[in-house]
RNA sequence: GGAGGAAUACCCAAGUCCGGCUGAAGGGAUCAGUCUUGAAAACUGACAGGGCGUUUAUAGCGCCGCGGGGGUUCGAAUCCCUCUUCCUCCGCCA
């Protein structure tokens, strides 16, 4: 969420970037104007209030002493209906500009492409070798339908379309990467392993940035409660700390978070229909941090370096880029996405999406922390990384390491957690 | 699923029946000081915050705030409705 209080020092501002991600946002004017009028609300009806209790309280001592206080009631017996009345009128300006914030989306860092589509995007390295091949690679489907370790046509028997049932080495090779990055950023890179709730709440939605814009991607449980299945570990891992005040010694707080996602993929009709790319269930390990505003940036590439490290290592190639504003995500101010090489489409892939959200999600969650005992409260900065798909990172080993005869060979960090080099 | 009980400040806890000097007793913890070579103990003092509005202002002043939301009333921690969470017992269950 934006701070109203800066939107209207600089509505032109506000409008001029928010402009750079499309769409049309002078409804911001509007806002503004709402804003003055709350304020003028406010300062009517508070000073009826204060007359009240003022008035109130003298009732309250005549009574005491058992005097009359009949004259000083009649004075204020209507106040209730005429406070009422105003505060009617203030919930629904209030309703108004908090719902017209929560849709907009978080401004754009000033340093980041300005373009439409991920057309548009920056690439900023690439890392790795691609793998050249004297034979045909094939995509990830037919390599693990063959092998017996993905099987489409039960998964859409037993729950639909859009799902994969793992067997064999597939789904050891799937348990094997979660445990992989798990073990890497809890040991290596010094994060606190997080397993949260898979099912959350309505609040926890609006506070990390999905909801009410992109309700209908959710997965909504059956029930007389409001209740979503986790579209991202980031949902129940930023909502850690839904208002809280942060010691401020604790950070930044660094969090590796596992789960399952689930999707409705709305948006996606006809889009990577085949394979694993895009199901309605896929399991992420995601890293979350908390800090200070000053540092956000320098934790932002840490942890770009940390999910980089899992592909490094993994042996897969990949680039990053930096995410022009037209395909920024609704919460972040600035994203790198990592992408991995595919050989059989010959193209990369997004496999991560790390962000800096700034104090968007802190200020819709109300995550602050104190500088000293004295100070204001702040609010801290939230970052967020997939570290990584893990189905996606199957797609990538499965493509990247796959041999002529049809057999898969294992990436050498992964051999103890698999307890073999192959796929066969 | 059934039957009860509870939610008050950093923690514990009084107040709730019978609404008004309760912007919330008391204790602990914490911080500062006295004493001490230093510390402990004892004693003295401080200790409700957060949001909003006004404002140059982390000054003042006002509004809100006793789990969340709503209602009754001139006035609610206290009465009514509703939701959430936690605890105890019974049943069921991985």
């Amino acid at each position: 969420m934006l701070d109203i209080k800066m939107i209207r020092e600089n509505p032109d501002k506000f409008v001029e970037l928010l402009s750079r991600r499309g769409g049309d946002f002078s409804y911001i004017y509007d806002m503004v104007e709402k804003d003055k009028h709350r304020r003028e609300i406010i300062l009517q009806v508070e000073k009826i209030k204060a007359i009240r209790n003022e008035t109130s309280k003298q009732i309250g001592l005549l009574k005491r002493e058992k005097k009359d206080a009949s004259e000083v009631m009649k004075k204020v017996e209507n106040i209730g209906s005429e406070i009422k009345a105003f505060e009617v009128e203030l919930k629904e300006i209030d309703e108004y500009i908090y719902n017209t914030l929560l849709m907009t989306p978080n401004l754009p860092d000033e340093s980041i492409p300005i373009g439409t589509t991920e057309e548009d995007n920056v690439e900023i390295k690439r890392i790795g070798e691609i793998p050249t091949f004297d034979f045909e690679p094939l995509p990830h489907w037919d390599l693990g339908t063959n092998l017996d370790i993905l099987d489409f046509e039960r998964a859409s028997k037993i729950s639909g379309s859009r799902f994969v049932v793992y067997k064999g080495l597939g789904a050891r090779l799937e348990r094997a990467l979660i445990s992989f990055m798990l073990d890497l950023h809890s040991i290596d890179h010094n994060y606190k392993e997080i397993l949260p709730p898979y099912i959350v709440n309505r609040d926890s939605m609006v506070a990390s940035g999905q909801f009410p814009k992109f309700e209908e991607d959710a997965f909504k449980v059956l029930d007389e409660r409001e209740l979503f299945l986790n579209p991202t570990a980031e949902v129940p891992t930023i909502n850690l700390h839904r208002s809280e005040l942060i010691p401020v010694e604790d950070l930044p707080i660094r969090y590796t978070s596992f789960t399952t996602a689930f999707r409705q993929e709305a948006g996606s009709a006809g889009r990577d229909t085949r394979g694993i790319i895009r199901l309605h269930q896929f399991n992420k390990v995601e890293l979350i941090k908390f800090t200070r505003p000053e540092n956000s940036n320098e934790e932002l590439q840490s942890m770009l370096e940390d999910s980089e490290r899992v592909l490094r290592l993994l042996e897969i190639p990949y680039r990053v880029v930096n995410l022009c504003t037209g395909d920024l995500g609704q919460s972040m101010r600035k994203t790198y996405d990592i992408e991995v090489w595919l050989p059989a489409s010959k193209q990369y892939r997004e496999i991560c999406s790390i962000s800096n959200a700034e104090d968007y999600q802190a200020r819709r969650a109300n995550i602050k922390f104190k500088r000293t005992k004295d100070s204001k409260p702040e609010y801290v900065h939230t970052l967020n990384g997939s570290a990584l798909a893990v189905g996606r990172t199957v797609v990538a080993i499965l493509e990247n390491f796959q041999q002529e005869d049809g057999t898969i060979r294992i990436p050498k960090v992964l051999i103890p957690y698999m307890k073999t080099d192959i796929i066969k």
